[in-house]
DNA sequence: CTAATCATGAGGTTAAGG
DNA sequence: CCTTAACCTCATGATTAG
C-alpha cells in the first residue's frame, strides 16, 4: 500500500523510488468530536450546581462535521527558501519536499519534465542536491561504521564522518571570534549572541558593531527605565536583574516582533507552521518517512544537542529559539503518537535521521490499553479514546464527587446536556473512568507508565511533587525515538549534559536504549527532581559518574572547560527549558520567552555555545 | 465557532509534632 | 493549643490552530 524509500548516503545518493501515493491518517480527535446527534435536546434537568468556570451555553451545540480522514499526510520541512509562493504545493511538489528538497527546487524542476516522470524529476532533483551540496554535507553513516568495532578507540575520528569536517581546521585554531571577543572584554553572553546573530564567520568588526549596537539599545532602555531602577540594578535579587538585563539586551527584536505583530501583513521569516497531523520527521507505526536533511553549518557538531520546548507557544517564540540555534528547524512532534497521552512539543537538534528506532515493545497508544481497568466503567458517549496532554495539576475529589450527584441523580442515561459537560470536564482535567458513575484524575505511577518511565520512578516524592515533575518531563518514548540513532554511534556509552533535567528524562532514555551513560552532568533546580535522578541512576546500577549541579548560573566557561578535559568532552547536551512562560495554560505570566523562568533558553543556548566553541578548540 | 493547553497564587485544610 | 509544612481547591482567560 505504502512505498518505502531507501536513502544509501554515498557521498551522493541512491534511491529506489517507485511509485507515489497518498498517505491516510485518522485522527482520533476527529473521531472523538463526533457527536450522537440527539434527538432530546436538553431536558432541563438538572440541580446539579456545577459551580465551576465554564458555563457555556449548550444551546448551540452543533453536530461536528465529521471529517475523521485527512489526505494530506506531508510535513512539510522548510529546507532552503521556499519561493513565496500564495498557492499551496501540489501533492506532488509536497511530497519531494517531504524528501528535504527545497520547494523552489522540486518546482523548479517539475516545471522542466512535466508531472509524469516521478523517476526522471527525482534523478533530478538528486543531482542538483549532489551539485549544490557543499563537502561538509556528505554523511557516511552506513554499515561499515556500524559493524567495525575498531572505531571504539578514536571515538572522535570516527565521528567526524558524522559532523562537517571540511572547516575543522581554518577558521577555530586560533581566531575562535568567541575568544576573540571576550579577550576584548565583551561578555560571554554579548559575545555568543553577536556570534549566532551575525553568524560564525562574519568578520570581528561586524560583530563587535552588533554588540555596541545592543548595548546602545540597552542603555537606551535602561535610561528609559532609570526612574525605577536607577544606578540600584545591581541591588536587585539576581533573578530580577539578570531579567532586567536580558530583557533590554533583546529589546530590539522584541519590539521587532511585537511591531511585526500588529502589522501583520510583511515580508520577513513566515510563521514557523505546526504539521498536521504533528509527525515531526516521522514516528514509529506510521508509514512516513524522511530520511534526509541539510544542516546548517553552524549546527554541525560535536557535541549532538537536542532541544525541546512547548509547539503551542506565543507566536513568535520558536522562531526565535530557532534563530538562536543555527536556524535549525524545529521537529514538532505530537506525542499521542508514542503513547496514550497528547503532548505536542518542538523538538530542535542536530542528530541524524536515519536508522531510528523506537524503544520496544511499543507503548499502547489507547487509553483502554494503557489503563485496561478503566474500560469497564467507560460508557460509550465518552468517545474520547487517547487522553490530553499531562498537566502538572489535576481535577479536584469535589469536581469527581459532582460528577458522580449528578449521575446518581439521573438513573437512566443522563442528559445531553449532562453528558457533554462531564466529557468537557473530563477532557479539561483528563480524567478516566473509575467507576460507573465515577472519573478520577490519573494516578502519578499511571501517568509514570504513560510518560514512559519506570513504575514508581518518582515514589517517594510527595503527591503534588510527583505531578508537578511528571508534567513537566519528556515523554521517554519519543525522546528515545530521536535519540535511537546516537546506539550505534557510542556503543562505548556516552557523556551528557543535561541542562533542566528534571525527573531525568533524558538519562532514562538513553539508558532505556542500551546507550551505557559514562558522565552525566544533571543541572536541575529543584532538590525534589535531583534526588529521584539520583535513587534512579542507584537503582538502576549505573556504572558511570552522575554530577548534581543544582543552578544553570554555575555551570560557566570554567566548568565546562573542567568538565571536558576531565572526560573527554560532552556527546550530548540535551535539555527542554522551562515553559511557564510559554504554555497555554499560563492565565498570570505568559510573557514568552522573555519571561523570567522561560528565558533560562538563553542560558541553554549559552551552555551550548560554549560546549560547542571549546570542543572545537580541543580537537 | 470548537478545542487544547509541561500554570500560578491566594486562601483554606490537614497532619504531625511539640 | 500553637506552629509549621504540605496539601487541596478554586479562580484566574488568552493565544493559538483549525
Amino acid at each position: 500500500m505504502y512505498y518505502e524509500n531507501y536513502f544509501n548516503d554515498i557521498c551522493g545518493v541512491v534511491l529506489d523510488f517507485d511509485g507515489f501515493i497518498n498517505i491516510v491518517y485518522v485522527d482520533w480527535m476527529d473521531l472523538c468530536n463526533e457527536m450522537v446527534d440527539g434527538d432530546s435536546s436538553h431536558e432541563g434537568s438538572d440541580n446539579i450546581d456545577w459551580n465551576t468556570d465554564d458555563e457555556q451555553e449548550i444551546a448551540n451545540i452543533s453536530p461536528s462535521s465529521s471529517v475523521p480522514i485527512s489526505t494530506n499526510g506531508a510535513v512539510i520541512s522548510e529546507f532552503g527558501e521556499s519561493s513565496s509562493s500564495s498557492k499551496c504545493p501540489s501533492k506532488l511538489v509536497l511530497h519531494f519536499m517531504t524528501m528535504g528538497f527545497p520547494e523552489a527546487m522540486v518546482t523548479k524542476v517539475i516545471a522542466e519534465l512535466g508531472e509524469d516522470n516521478t523517476d526522471a524529476i527525482l534523478d533530478t532533483l538528486l543531482t542538483y542536491s549532489v551539485v549544490d551540496e557543499t563537502p561538509n554535507q556528505k554523511r557516511e553513516l552506513n554499515d561499515t561504521y556500524l559493524k567495525s568495532e575498531s572505531h571504539v578507540e578514536n571515538k572522535f575520528a570516527d565521528l567526524d564522518s558524522i559532523w562537517s569536517d571540511e572547516d575543522s581546521d581554518d577558521s577555530f585554531e586560533k581566531d575562535d571570534p568567541l575568544v576573540c571577543l571576550i579577550d576584548m572584554g565583551y561578555s560571554p553572553e554579548e559575545a555568543s549572541a553577536a556570534i549566532s546573530r551575525c553568524g560564525k564567520n562574519a568578520p570581528l568588526s561586524e560583530l563587535v558593531d552588533f554588540i555596541s549596537a545592543a548595548n546602545v539599545s540597552k542603555e537606551y532602555d535602561a535610561e528609559m527605565n532609570a526612574n525605577v531602577l536607577g544606578s540600584f540594578s545591581h541591588l536587585l535579587p539576581k533573578d530580577k536583574k539578570r531579567k532586567f538585563q536580558k530583557d533590554n539586551f533583546w529589546s530590539k527584536n522584541k519590539k521587532l516582533d511585537r511591531k511585526h505583530e500588529s502589522k501583520s501583513k510583511d515580508e520577513d521569516h513566515e510563521a514557523l507552521h505546526l504539521p498536521n497531523p504533528m509527525v515531526g520527521f516521522g514516528v514509529p507505526r506510521e508509514p512516513f518517512h524522511v530520511v534526509r536533511r541539510t544542516l546548517p553549518e553552524a549546527a554541525i557538531g560535536p557535541p549532538f544537542f537536542y532541544y525541546e520546548n512547548v509547539a503551542l507557544t506565543p507566536k513568535g517564540a520558536w522562531n526565535r529559539i530557532k534563530s538562536f540555534l543555527y536556524e535549525i528547524d524545529p521537529e514538532f512532534v505530537d506525542s499521542k503518537f508514542f503513547c496514550a497521552a497528547a503532548r505536542k512539543r518542538g523538538y530542535i537538534h542536530n542528530l541524524p535521521l536515519e536508522n531510528r528506532f523506537p524503544l520496544q515493545p511499543l507503548p499502547p497508544l489507547t487509553i483502554f490499553e494503557a489503563l485496561p481497568g478503566t474500560k469497564k466503567w467507560w460508557p460509550s458517549w465518552d468517545k474520547r479514546e487517547q487522553l490530553n496532554c499531562i498537566l502538572t495539576c489535576i481535577g479536584s475529589a469535589q469536581l469527581t464527587d459532582r460528577i458522580r450527584l449528578a449521575l446518581e441523580n439521573s438513573n437512566t442515561e443522563p442528559s445531553l446536556h449532562v453528558k457533554n459537560h462531564i466529557i468537557g470536564q473530563c477532557k479539561k482535567w483528563n480524567m478516566v473512568w473509575t467507576g460507573k458513575t465515577r472519573v478520577a484524575p490519573l494516578e502519578p505511577d499511571e501517568i509514570e507508565l504513560i510518560m514512559g518511565y519506570p513504575i514508581y520512578h518518582t515514589r517517594g516524592a510527595s503527591r503534588v511533587e510527583r505531578y508537578k515533575g511528571l508534567g513537566n518531563a519528556f515523554q521517554v518514548d519519543t525522546v528515545a525515538y530521536h535519540l535511537s540513532v546516537l546506539k550505534n554511534l557510542y556503543p562505548d556509552g556516552i557523556n551528557v549534559l543535561s541542562l533542566f533535567s528534571g525527573i531525568g528524562g533524558a538519562e532514562v532514555a538513553l539508558h532505556k536504549l542500551g546507550i551505557p551513560l559514562n558522565n552525566v552532568v544533571s543541572v536541575e533546580k529543584s532538590m525534589v527532581c535531583r534526588n529521584i535522578l539520583q535513587g534512579w541512576w542507584e537503582q538502576t546500577n549505573q556504572k558511570g559518574n552522575l554530577v548534581h549541579v543544582s543552578d544553570v548560573q554555575e555551570v560557566t566557561l570554567n566548568k565546562l572547560n573542567q568538565w571536558i578535559s576531565s572526560f573527554g568532552g560532552f556527546d550530548l547536551v540535551i535539555g527542554g527549558s522551562p515553559c511557564n512562560n510559554l504554555a497555554g495554560g499560563n492565565r498570570r505570566t505568559r510573557d514568552g520567552l522573555e519571561g523570567e523562568h522561560s528565558s533560562l533558553f538563553f542560558d541553554y543556548f549559552r551552555i551550548l555555545d560554549g560546549v560547542k566553541n571549546i570542543m572545537k578548540n580541543k580537537s
